[in-house]
DNA sequence: TAGTTGACCGGAA
DNA sequence: ATTCCGGCCAACT
Protein backbone atom coordinates (compact mmCIF):
# COMPACT_ATOMS: atom_id res chain seq x y z
CA UNK A 1 0.00 0.00 0.00
CA UNK A 2 1.66 3.21 -1.09
CA UNK A 3 1.32 6.33 0.49
CA UNK A 4 -0.89 8.98 -1.64
CA UNK A 5 2.60 11.11 -1.40
CA UNK A 6 4.30 7.65 -3.83
CA UNK A 7 1.63 7.57 -5.90
CA UNK A 8 1.66 11.10 -6.86
CA UNK A 9 5.44 11.28 -7.80
CA UNK A 10 4.65 7.87 -9.73
CA UNK A 11 2.50 9.79 -11.98
CA UNK A 12 4.51 12.48 -12.28
CA UNK A 13 7.27 10.63 -13.21
CA UNK A 14 5.14 9.20 -16.04
CA UNK A 15 4.66 12.86 -17.69
CA UNK A 16 5.68 12.54 -21.24
CA UNK A 17 8.00 14.99 -22.77
CA UNK A 18 6.27 17.36 -24.06
CA UNK A 19 3.31 17.06 -21.78
CA UNK A 20 1.77 19.11 -19.00
CA UNK A 21 -0.22 18.11 -16.17
CA UNK A 22 -2.48 20.36 -13.67
CA UNK A 23 -2.30 20.24 -10.23
CA UNK A 24 -5.49 19.28 -9.76
CA UNK A 25 -5.35 16.54 -12.64
CA UNK A 26 -2.36 14.79 -11.08
CA UNK A 27 -4.27 14.82 -7.53
CA UNK A 28 -7.32 13.51 -9.51
CA UNK A 29 -4.93 10.71 -11.28
CA UNK A 30 -3.87 9.94 -7.59
CA UNK A 31 -7.05 9.52 -6.24
CA UNK A 32 -8.31 12.41 -4.36
CA UNK A 33 -8.97 15.41 -7.19
CA UNK A 34 -9.51 17.66 -4.26
CA UNK A 35 -5.50 16.87 -2.46
CA UNK A 36 -4.62 19.40 -5.27
CA UNK A 37 -2.55 21.33 -2.17
CA UNK A 38 -1.32 18.29 -1.30
CA UNK A 39 0.07 17.62 -4.44
CA UNK A 40 2.44 20.48 -4.33
CA UNK A 41 3.51 19.83 -0.99
CA UNK A 42 4.23 16.56 -2.42
CA UNK A 43 6.83 17.72 -4.80
CA UNK A 44 8.81 20.19 -2.71
CA UNK A 45 9.36 17.42 0.25
CA UNK A 46 10.07 15.19 -2.45
CA UNK A 47 12.39 16.61 -5.47
CA UNK A 48 14.58 14.17 -7.29
CA UNK A 49 15.25 13.96 -11.29
CA UNK A 50 12.94 11.24 -11.96
CA UNK A 51 9.72 13.63 -10.62
CA UNK A 52 9.65 16.29 -13.77
CA UNK A 53 7.75 18.20 -11.70
CA UNK A 54 8.39 21.48 -14.03
CA UNK A 55 5.67 19.71 -15.85
CA UNK A 56 3.45 20.17 -13.16
CA UNK A 57 1.46 23.34 -13.66
CA UNK A 58 -1.59 25.40 -12.16
CA UNK A 59 -4.75 24.96 -13.43
CA UNK A 60 -4.66 28.79 -14.75
CA UNK A 61 -1.91 27.84 -16.97
CA UNK A 62 0.60 29.39 -14.51
CA UNK A 63 3.41 27.29 -13.59
CA UNK A 64 3.15 28.32 -9.86
CA UNK A 65 6.13 28.08 -7.63
CA UNK A 66 9.53 26.19 -7.88
CA UNK A 67 12.19 25.15 -5.17
CA UNK A 68 14.53 27.03 -8.12
CA UNK A 69 12.97 29.57 -8.84
CA UNK A 70 9.69 30.24 -11.22
CA UNK A 71 11.75 31.01 -14.29
CA UNK A 72 13.98 28.09 -14.23
CA UNK A 73 10.63 26.21 -14.81
CA UNK A 74 9.29 28.04 -17.45
CA UNK A 75 12.16 27.77 -19.52
CA UNK A 76 11.72 23.88 -19.62
CA UNK A 77 8.65 24.16 -20.68
CA UNK A 78 9.33 26.08 -23.39
CA UNK A 79 11.73 24.29 -24.38
CA UNK A 80 9.66 20.79 -24.64
CA UNK A 81 7.19 23.19 -26.21
CA UNK A 82 4.89 22.29 -23.22
CA UNK A 83 3.90 25.78 -22.99
CA UNK A 84 3.49 29.10 -25.10
C1' DT B 1 -3.63 12.09 18.90
C1' DA B 2 -4.52 16.59 17.52
C1' DG B 3 -3.22 20.83 15.38
C1' DT B 4 -0.92 23.50 11.80
C1' DT B 5 0.58 24.07 7.05
C1' DG B 6 0.45 24.52 2.12
C1' DA B 7 4.35 24.48 -5.17
C1' DC B 8 -4.06 25.02 -5.19
C1' DC B 9 -8.86 25.90 -6.87
C1' DG B 10 -13.08 28.31 -7.24
C1' DG B 11 -16.10 31.80 -6.27
C1' DA B 12 -17.08 36.57 -4.69
C1' DA B 13 -15.98 41.75 -4.24
C1' DA C 1 -9.28 42.33 -15.14
C1' DT C 2 -7.14 41.61 -10.27
C1' DT C 3 -7.43 40.64 -5.31
C1' DC C 4 -9.46 38.40 -1.12
C1' DC C 5 -11.55 34.57 1.37
C1' DG C 6 -12.89 29.90 2.25
C1' DG C 7 -12.49 24.95 1.55
C1' DC C 8 -10.58 20.79 0.85
C1' DC C 9 -7.08 16.83 1.89
C1' DA C 10 -2.76 14.66 3.01
C1' DA C 11 1.82 15.30 5.19
C1' DC C 12 4.52 17.15 8.97
C1' DT C 13 5.52 18.47 13.99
Amino acid sequence: MQSFKDRVLEIVAKIPKGKVMTYKQVAQSAGSPRACRVVGSIMKSNFNPKIPCHRVIRIDGKVGEYNRGRAEKIRKLRAEEAIK
